[in-house]
DNA sequence: CACCTGACATAAT
DNA sequence: AATTATGCCAGGT
């Protein structure tokens, strides 16, 4: 077993803080928390959300794309995990398209 | 220290 | 409208 466990760095923590300003049944995208932190690179976020240690304990799982659509989960685009993440969004409430996108309704916008 | 990868985004073709 | 190319930032090797 590894506790190769690496301590979160200060951007990480950023990202996990913004993160939980996102209230449940809510869903958020890599480029706006990117402006929010003033990141500029979304896919900056992506890394630190891929490092995240700390699952559905952080609503990781609230962040799509800007397309809204699913976005990725546990290091991938697709497979069982994003098929889990659907359904955590669904069970909080957020509503999905036929075509498998988000309701922009459900899209939080960090305006506060 | 330099190069490569990555849960994206945006513009151009 | 869809696909391709480039940009950007941080972490890992």
């Amino acid at each position: 077993m590894m506790t190769a466990e690496r301590p979160p760095t200060e951007f990480e923590s950023r990202v996990y803080d913004a993160l939980q300003l996102v209230p449940r049944g809510k869903v958020t995208t890599y480029g706006l928390m990117a402006r929010y932190l003033s990141c500029g690179s979304p896919r900056a976020i992506g890394q630190a959300l891929r490092r995240n240690p700390f699952a559905p304990e952080t609503p990781c799982h609230r962040v799509v794309n800007a397309n809204l659509t699913i976005g990725g989960f546990f290091g991938t685009v697709k497979g069982t995990p994003i098929e889990r993440k659907r359904n955590l969004l669904l069970n909080e409430g957020v509503i999905f398209r036929k075509d498998g996108s988000i309701d922009p309704a459900c899209c939080y916008r960090f305006d506060e």
